[in-house]
RNA sequence: CGGGACGUGGCGCAGCCUGGUAGCGCACCGGCUUUGGGUGCCGGGGGUCGCCGGUUCGAAUCCGGCCGUCCCGACCA
């Protein structure tokens, strides 16, 4: 068996001559398509987001097209967060897209934080609305409005909502999945009899159903943490976050949970009866996770050679690739990608005419996470080739034992995957104790200072620099309650 | 929205300084050739040079305005 370099070919120059499998000879190898990640990271952003055909810029600024196989790893991870979503008992509901203006005002702060950012509709039917309509940036106010009429009784509580939806915040300066004017999310709101209800439903949905997802789906080794005052969301009482670090170190911010009091169910009269008969205002939450994620999937794990994609939300897991026509090999591959559906594998097959070369590069730039290859020269020794995206290199399998080779291969590269990040995100953490110090590791990383030397006007001072506290922990790792308590530690880092 | 860079076939670029009716690589189409890592050769198609206006006999080229993209900043999932 030869071993080729996969995962880390040197940038810039030809990659070094590799032998496959089989072969007694040097071939040439591919140069890289893309613009190397160590070199202009956003570049090697946008070139693999290019090449392996995930979105598009849309027509007008700020709005994304999403290709079928961007859509479709946003398919996956939807269908894994929906599961989670639904065994923390959150219902699936659909509420309009257009939302009264009044409804946005009724909520001071929250208003406030998202007037910069709406898009108002005040023409339609061909002539002026009577009441301009606002385009859903959140659906915390029409939500509201509807829980408040459903919510008479504490028996109605806890009301656990979710929707998948697109919303707009008309966005000054859009990144494709990062920040696009419209994007496609989940967002879950959720009612409560009490405080301390809401305050751990939002912490349940933090810790049980966004990390896990997080860690489990997406192989991210996210941090999770609390927002200071300064980026919490509009409205909320406390904002939970899972911040994970990109390839060149920045944070992106991947889901937020927000404890939202009672300023909603204040402005909305969401009030109910409570078992000695008093009216109570109920207390809500909202949580969110868009397509941003993808974003964050790509900086996190992508290499030189393009995207590398999770085995466990990898739309196609396996590329069964017919390598030359003939001899019985077009049959052959069309029954190792029965065997492997029938295994509940997510195979497809790749018989195109087009040449070899071309076609296990473009399945690199998508990174789909195993190839198996399947020519004469493999079949006359009753095997195929195995070429592994994440892990590297190429291994001869018996016929009889692709099923299981496959399966390993995806178990072990989703450690792998996980691994590395995390190695990555271990070496470029800081534990700093000023300011100075924390600015300097921000260049290249995170830092972790005490939020005591920092405060509210050491995180102005920081942002002065791009520099922002992207949340509270404590040294265990566990999220605080408060700002207060002792020993809380502040992540500060540049971020998207 | 502020600072910077850039807009020329789908993508990446040259041409602009010194105006004279548009070129290269990749991609695409056809043929042959090859198929175990972006095959090779031959032949093709495709661009009102971001938009609007100005200067000029003549503008991709000079001038002004606008729009867009990217980077940095303020805002944000």
């Amino acid at each position: 068996m030869a071993v080729v370099a996969g995962a880390s070919p040197s940038p810039h120059s030809e990659r070094a001559p590799r032998r496959p499998a089989g072969a007694g000879r040097f071939v040439r190898m591919s140069k890289h398509v893309i613009t190397p990640p160590g070199e202009d990271f956003p570049r090697w952003y946008q070139d693999v987001i290019q090449k392996a055909e995930l979105a598009d810029n849309g027509p007008v600024r700020g709005t994304m097209v999403i290709r079928p196989y961007g859509y479709a790893i946003w398919e996956q991870m939807q269908q894994a967060m929906d599961r989670r979503i639904k065994a923390a008992g959150a219902k699936n509901a659909y509420f309009p897209l257009f939302i009264p203006e009044s409804y946005l005002t009724r909520e001071a702060e929250h208003v406030e934080g998202f007037s910069p950012e709406l898009a108002v509709v005040t023409h339609a039917g061909g002539k002026t609305l009577e009441e301009p309509a606002v385009v859903r940036p959140t659906s915390e106010t029409v939500i509201g409005e509807y829980m408040a009429k459903w919510i008479q009784s504490y028996r109605d509580l806890p009301l656990l909502l979710n929707q998948w939806a697109n919303v707009v915040r008309w966005e000054l300066r859009p990144r494709l999945f990062l920040r696009t004017s419209e994007f496609l999310w989940q967002e879950g709101h959720t009612a409560h009899a009490t405080e301390e209800d809401a305050r751990l439903y939002a912490k349940h949905i933090h810790e049980e159903v966004y990390a896990p997802f997080m860690r489990n789906e997406l192989a991210m080794p996210v941090v999770l943490g609390r927002k200071t005052a300064r980026e919490r969301f509009a409205g909320a009482t406390n904002t939970l976050t899972c911040e994970g670090m990109m390839g060149d170190g920045k944070a992106l911010q991947m889901g937020t949970s927000h404890e939202l009091g009672q300023n909603f169910a204040r402005a909305f009269e969401m009030d109910f009866l409570t078992e000695s008969n008093e009216r109570e205002l109920a207390w809500t939450t909202s949580w969110g996770t868009s397509t941003r994620m993808v974003g964050g999937l790509i900086m996190c794990h992508g290499d030189d050679a393009g995207l590398r994609v999770p085995p466990k939300i990898a739309p196609i897991q396996v590329l069964v690739m017919v390598v030359k026509d003939g001899d019985g090999v077009g049959e052959a591959a069309r029954g190792i990608v029965d065997e492997l559906l029938d295994a509940g594998v997510r195979a497809e097959l790749d018989d195109r005419d087009t040449a070899f070369g071309r076609r296990a590069v473009d399945a690199e730039l998508k990174g789909i996470p195993v190839r198996v290859e399947v020519g004469p020269r493999d079949l006359a020794e009753g095997s195929v080739t195995i070429a592994r995206r994440i892990a590297g290199g190429k291994t001869s399998v018996p016929l009889a034992g692709v099923a299981q080779a496959v399966a390993d291969a995806l178990s072990t590269d989703h450690d792998a995957l996980y691994a590395d990040a995390l190695q990555r995100r271990d070496a470029r953490m800081t534990s700093v104790t000023t300011l100075d110090e924390a600015a300097e590791a921000a260049a290249t990383g995170w830092a972790t200072i005490p939020w005591a030397s920092v405060g509210p006007e050491g995180e102005a001072k920081l942002a002065e620099s791009a520099i922002t506290v992207r949340c509270l922990v404590l040294p265990d790792g566990s999220v605080p309650r408060s700002e207060d308590e002792d020993d809380v530690l502040a992540v500060v880092a540049r971020a998207y």
